[in-house]
DNA sequence: GTGGTCTAGACCACC
DNA sequence: GTGGTCTAGACCACG
């Protein structure tokens, strides 16, 4: 598929999963109607394991941004774009309130987060960017 | 003491006490010879079970941040301020370039990243802050 | 699986566990890429703790002895038999010079060590042996 | 007095002292009648925890090599001797199995730890020894 | 099934 | 009072 898993950042496999699903349905990567991956199929692009995907799946139904068609797989709602788009703002603002109030509660030097901020944005945009 | 535990963060309680500690000595506000809080005590004011402290203080003796003093308590070693120093820009980094990565992961459109952190930094730097 | 444990000898538990995974490990009796039984189930074996079983683990772990594989089990890193082969030589010798300068403080006669240290060492190779 | 303290050779404190008071009448630079330093004293001296001596002490009495005379201090009894030469023998022999016990449980290759015994030994002599 | 985390509570050695 | 060790048992994420 179109995303890709990091064991080790702190967010589990099933949520990593749950989470792009929603991104690929904010920016119109999936469409409504369109179907995603099986289990088995994305278990095996991603190498993880496939309850693992099972259960984002699952999660991802009770948010209803997917939809099971019996014997035929998972399609994204119509709902989906709305309510991904919404999320998808929260979920990032969320993580990035976190570390920057751990960052401030650090007590770093003056200035010094703002540095580190920006270097990091500088970074990402150098690599091939959201702009 | 001068530290928070959110139960709901994601981070493991005890590396968010271990975070805080480095975080601490980093700043100064903890320093060489001074001794942290005893086990009991920090559980109690953290409200958290002893152990889980035990386990923190453990994990930052093996790193020799903190060492034991039989029957007296745990002191801040004297290489300690160096080691936090350095590992709380890191510690601070790695969750940041997670975050980043997983916002232009998501496809926000042009700018709206940048928009996010800025509001977020502003936001931060209004509450009572890092300068 | 290959070893025992005595609650009354002075080492903690945990220790005695992560020594002897160490020595299985320099002997070649654990290989590299080979999973550890369980904790639950060592924690059976030797009738101890699970926790404390997880414990000598997770020193293991941060000594780079073992890795984590999620849901898997722990294997022997690459790295360990180098580590391991270090460590076992420095861990026997550590105890031992413990062990004989005491027995030399104690003013013990005139080459009553060296007998009792070659009675022992006859001893133990009649048992079955070293060699 | 004449002996000296590690806190961490994994033998408890209290321990050490007893076992040396031991060793130290069983060689007879402690004889029957004489009195050992007071708590406060041999603490000081050992720069330890009066309780700590005070603990020794007691094992001490109830194992009857020392008795209390009251308002005066603690004295060797005339049995202490006979029962600390036996002891002292029976103490060194436990720990020396123990670790040479685990030494061949590791698998050390053989000779290995004949060889690492005898340049212990001899650097044990080396040092001003026994003989 | 696996390990990771947390809680609750015990005993010990030491100050 | 302190930390160190151990037990018992819980829930979670992952396979």
């Amino acid at each position: 598929m179109f995303f890709t898993i990091d064991p080790a950042n702190g967010i589990a496999i099933y949520d990593q999963i749950t989470r792009q699903i929603k991104f690929a349905v904010a920016s119109g990567v999936l469409e409504p109607g369109e179907f995603v991956p099986s289990v088995r199929e994305l278990a095996r692009e991603l190498a993880v394991n496939p309850n693992t995907v099972s259960r984002a799946y699952g999660k991802l139904q009770s948010d209803d941004v997917l939809s099971a068609v019996r014997g035929t797989g998972l399609q994204v709602t119509k709902k989906a774009p709305q309510r991904c788009r919404r999320d998808r703002i929260r979920l990032i603002r969320e993580r990035l309130q976190s570390v920057l109030k751990e960052a401030q509660d650090s007590q770093l030097a003056s200035g010094e987060l703002q540095e580190l901020v920006d270097a990091e944005m500088k970074r990402l945009n150098g690599k091939g960017a959201t702009r």
